[in-house]
DNA sequence: TTATTAATTTAGGCATCCCAAAAAGAAAAT
DNA sequence: ATTTTCTTTTTGGGATGCCTAAATTAATAA
């Protein structure tokens, strides 16, 4: 199996089982990977023999303990580029996510630990994302999507979890860029859309674009 | 074709035919790719069709104006990358072609154009390369290979042919860097071996390594 | 020129990565 | 409990990229 293949494999397992909570079924690694249902039942099958995944037929795969191991090594080359792309290098927040795509799989740790030296050994990337550090370990938040925040209260954009240029875009137009602080101030019942406040300007969101917003109260 | 086969057999062509005036065997390519001959005449093939060479059955290939353009945006992502590790991010020479040769892959104008410009567009590369503009302008030199220098003459390193560690680690041993200055005392007739002065100490170079150096005189 | 040697191509095969369609299995609805 | 629906797996196959061994062609030596 090439390297490559691989690691977008356990990314993708890693997201869709929430940090490694949830056994992951073939149809959703297939929607994010945009391969057949097929491909991937061939995909994990060679994972599990590899010893990254423990993968049950008709039921679903997890990751092991060597797989989020490599799995955080992958994150962390990859949220070390989005950082350093966008703060030494003068990339917006929207268009890191595509090129550093790429570059995380150039696997040399001498050259992600020197672009971490250089940014401070940062701990957050540009969309909010905790970055491991070398052994793997990463920040667990509290933080919940705008989607859970509760009417009347106010709480500051931590990060995201759509990373697509046109996601992005559309929120630096609303400047609910990472730090901004919000109140809600409806939420409605008939299509679970926000209305809040930001910059004293009002603005709705949809449930979908909420579901993307990661907040914490303050 | 994967675009890094095609990129890596483009380089190659390149290189075994000295700046495109050669016709190159698919020996040599194979020797270079570490591939079998059988399968480089599958890869002309394919590259014939695709324009980049033109290839003929038991003569040989060389590149088209397409292949040439590509190749040399290749060039000067590899070339631009080994500058950017060495020079900002603190790597040696001996260093930054096999991380190159991973990072040269990655396909993105206005990240190459960007490290470009922190490094002041730089025309020479941490080897004594010229770096290939954005519109495929390369300088051209009469440099000479220090295995065509002549006795009595006074030289100076300008670049190396060769760039694995190995050799590299040999030359900073005998201060035989880029800019080097040197003094050919004597060429033996024997082996073609060169005695040469540099730094005040007396150094015998074989002809292989003398070879993969390039001088000019002063 | 003919024989020998070297380079190239062809033929057949294997591994990887992907797909569509059919078959099997699991879950949900009636 | 049976049917319907959805998911997963199996099967068979296409494309790419690589190999070895055999056949062909070109180059060199005798
Ligand atoms: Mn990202
Ligand atoms: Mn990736
Ligand atoms: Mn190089
Ligand atoms: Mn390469």
């Amino acid at each position: 199996m090439r390297q490559e293949t691989i690691e977008n494999y356990l990314k993708t397992i890693y997201h869709l089982s929430s940090h490694n909570t949830l056994i992951v079924s073939n149809q959703k690694i297939a929607g994010k990977l945009h391969l057949n249902p097929a491909t991937v039942t061939e995909g994990v099958k060679k994972l599990h023999e590899l010893k990254y995944v423990v993968y049950e037929k008709s039921y679903g795969t997890r990751l092991t303990a060597a797989g989020i191991k490599l799995t955080l090594d992958i994150i962390r080359r990859h949220r070390i580029w989005e950082t350093y792309l966008a703060k030494e290098l003068g990339f917006g927040w929207d268009e890191v996510h595509a090129i550093a795509e790429e570059l995380e799989h150039v696997n040399n740790v001498k050259l992600i630990n020197k672009l971490a030296a250089i940014l401070g050994n940062p701990i957050y990337d540009p969309h909010g994302d905790p970055i491991p550090d070398e052994k793997g370990n990463i920040q667990k938040s509290n933080f919940i999507k705008l989607s859970e925040a509760k009417l009347g209260l106010n709480y500051i954009v931590m990060g995201v979890t759509d990373h697509s240029t046109t996601f992005l875009k559309y929120l630096e137009k609303h400047h609910l860029i990472i730090g901004a602080r919000l109140n809600i101030i409806a939420i409605e019942d008939f299509d679970n859309s926000i209305l809040l406040v930001c910059k004293k300007k009002e603005v709705s969101i949809s449930s979908k674009a909420s579901a993307c917003i990661i907040v914490q109260t303050i």
